[in-house]
DNA sequence: ATTCGATATATCGTGGTGCTATACATAGAC
DNA sequence: GTCTATGTATAGCACCACGATATATCGAAT
């Protein structure tokens, strides 16, 4: 079984895979962490040490904004995309396609070297 | 025009990018860093403060060795993949392949989903 | 009732790493 | 002689993932 992926891959995207599950529609965060790690197979389980403070940083940032909701009897802390959210999304993904492109890339070369 | 990856893009692959530019032969830090960047048009350029203590870590990991050489006049400290460097390149690239896939389907998530 | 696991949010401390700044030295061009 | 490119190195700062820890509610099993 794969394991998890390393700290410093996650560090990379951690923000534009919270960014991406909200443009499904407003959720909060233990759902996020619960979405991420689903659609991950696992590979992607941020903890919470992790994601509430990143989703604080976001939030800073006027890219979510977040209203508490205890009509469920739970006390859950909804978050949902700003505009600037939206657009952020938008940039970050393409940078983020770009960047993998060029790696991929850089990968092919060093296959394309005999082994030693 | 395109402006340089962001820091912690680079973080998750500084060193699969190193590893992966060595599979194409022994080489010093400033080639290194000049192949790096020439490849990425521009976008990945590490800096002499990033990228030496690189070397310096893997090297300590035993995936790269080195040898200094004045033989040209120049002081040049050459790098090289070691048994285990190539072996961490091949594992450490498909796991960044399997991550790239992974975020990039949940980019595909995100705009399957109406704008607002 | 009580114990236990899942749900739900939050902060602190630590560790690792990219980057700027700084330092030092050589080579070639002007 | 001066300037730019080449070449390696370290110190200190900023940033962030993560484990540890704290707090609290809910439902289910005992």
């Amino acid at each position: 079984m794969s394991e998890k992926f390393e700290r410093d891959l996650v560090r990379g995207s951690s923000g534009l895979m919270v960014l991406s599950v909200l443009a499904g529609g407003k959720k909060y965060g233990y759902l996020i962490q619960k979405e991420l790690r689903e659609a991950s197979g696992s590979r992607v389980d941020l903890a919470a040490g992790t994601l509430y403070p990143l989703l604080h940083r976001l939030e800073d940032e006027g890219l979510v904004r977040s209203t508490w909701d205890s009509a469920s009897g739970r006390d859950r802390k909804w978050y949902d995309l700003t505009a600037a959210g939206r657009k952020r999304l938008t940039a970050q993904a393409q940078q983020w396609t770009d960047y993998a492109a060029c790696v991929q890339q850089l990968l092919a070369l060093a296959r394309a070297q005999p082994a030693g």
